[in-house]
DNA sequence: CGCTCTATTGAACCGCATCAACGAACGTGG
DNA sequence: CCACGTTCGTTGATGCGGTTCAATAGAGCG
């Protein structure tokens, strides 16, 4: 999940009797450079998608909510780290199904639309990491948030947070005090109000967006 | 062509005796928002593909070489414009191929793997426009494109750069005038030397590999 | 030769990082 | 159940890397 433009929620892809695979949170599914045996649909809880330097920088690739599929192979070889934030339940495809169409032609069609998704999902993230200020970054990251998997039902609608500051700074380059910065001044501006730590409601959806976009300060 | 990554260049998909597509520089092949009728493989030149918000701030999102396939289409549309830096020969792919693996499954599965790779590249882009410094983004930036189209055959090695400071710029998520700070800093520690504006010959790829990853300053 | 556009260099400013302190939440053991 | 320690989040003070603004130099072209 790239915070930056609304992925309609997907549909699993596979009816399943078949068997999940439970994560725990804070255990891994996968490291950079194993090797790619399955990839996998999120079917319930939120993944974190890693690549770390030598010298211990971190960027978070992507969230994985549900709908997701994650561990596209390059080479075979997986390139980032795979870890979950919750407790989450996960549908295994084998890889066969991306490598051959002639498995199963519906899946492997499904997986590769999934792949272009994500191309044009990075794309758009690439104009945030490069190009926004923090503000608009974390004015960004909950417009997503919200519009991919808020609760509207709720008034005001309701975004849970599951990763930590940590986490978001290291998905928009930023640093853990800045990420807290913005969310505060969001919420000394009336756009938003922190329910504890980790869930936010949505007071002015309207005035979020603009900051997104960099409209106003 | 995403600067952090050494890719092996990649042979021609179709032997052709099919039409190449010619596009003269500074003309543009397709606009966000393009329906996909084609994907292209670039054959010879340089194209550019690039993003911008409504207020004018621009992200390129690649630098397509020799090799590279543009035009991975999500929702059946182009999210990139992309115009040309230099005279450029394209092969059209139809975009049935993508869609349908049994057109033909060789070409199908071709670029299912470019997809892939290209999903790999921008995971590596995003660490560098997210956790690198400048000077650590130019030195990255020369580095690749030294591995990827560099000319070792001479000595020293020669890269030439067919797009402008600004376009390295807008890439790299800087401004103009700190690519050329960084590029003077880099030549005056006698790490490479500018042949006019457009070419670079790299004195030591050993410390500009360095100062890629953050040793030395 | 002069015009225009790009590249380079310099100076000042500012946004974000860094460093530091404090507070809140949570788990553990007494 | 409370005391304590540990981790995470928040806020403040300061510094610096990179932007911004401005001026100059150079390259391409009519």
């Amino acid at each position: 999940m790239y915070v930056t433009i609304q992925n309609e929620a997907r549909q699993p892809l596979t009816r399943s009797h078949k068997p999940f695979a439970k994560l725990k949170a804070d255990s891994y599914l996968y490291f950079e450079g194993d090797e790619v045996s399955h990839l996998y649909q999120i079917e319930s809880g939120v993944v974190r998608l890693t690549r770390v330097l030598e010298d211990g920088r971190r960027q978070v690739i992507a969230f994985g909510y549900p709908g997701d599929i994650i561990g596209f192979p390059a080479n075979g070889l997986h390139h980032t780290d795979c870890d979950a934030l919750t407790e989450s339940r996960l549908i295994p495809i084998a890889r066969r199904a991306l490598d051959d169409s002639r498995v199963d032609p519906e899946l492997h069609a499904a997986l590769m639309e999934a792949a272009l998704q994500e191309i044009s999902a990075m794309q758009d993230h690439f104009m945030m990491l490069g190009r926004k200020s923090a503000a608009e970054k974390v004015a960004s990251f909950l417009k997503v948030l919200l519009e991919r998997i808020g609760d509207a039902g709720k008034t005001p609608p309701v975004v849970d947070l599951p990763m930590s500051r940590s986490d978001i700074a290291d998905f928009l380059g930023l640093t853990t005090e800045t990420v807290c910065r913005c969310v505060t001044a969001l919420r000394k501006a009336g756009i938003i109000r922190l329910v504890g730590v980790n869930r936010v409601e949505i007071l002015d959806p309207t005035a979020l967006a603009q900051r997104a976009d960099g409209q106003l300060n």
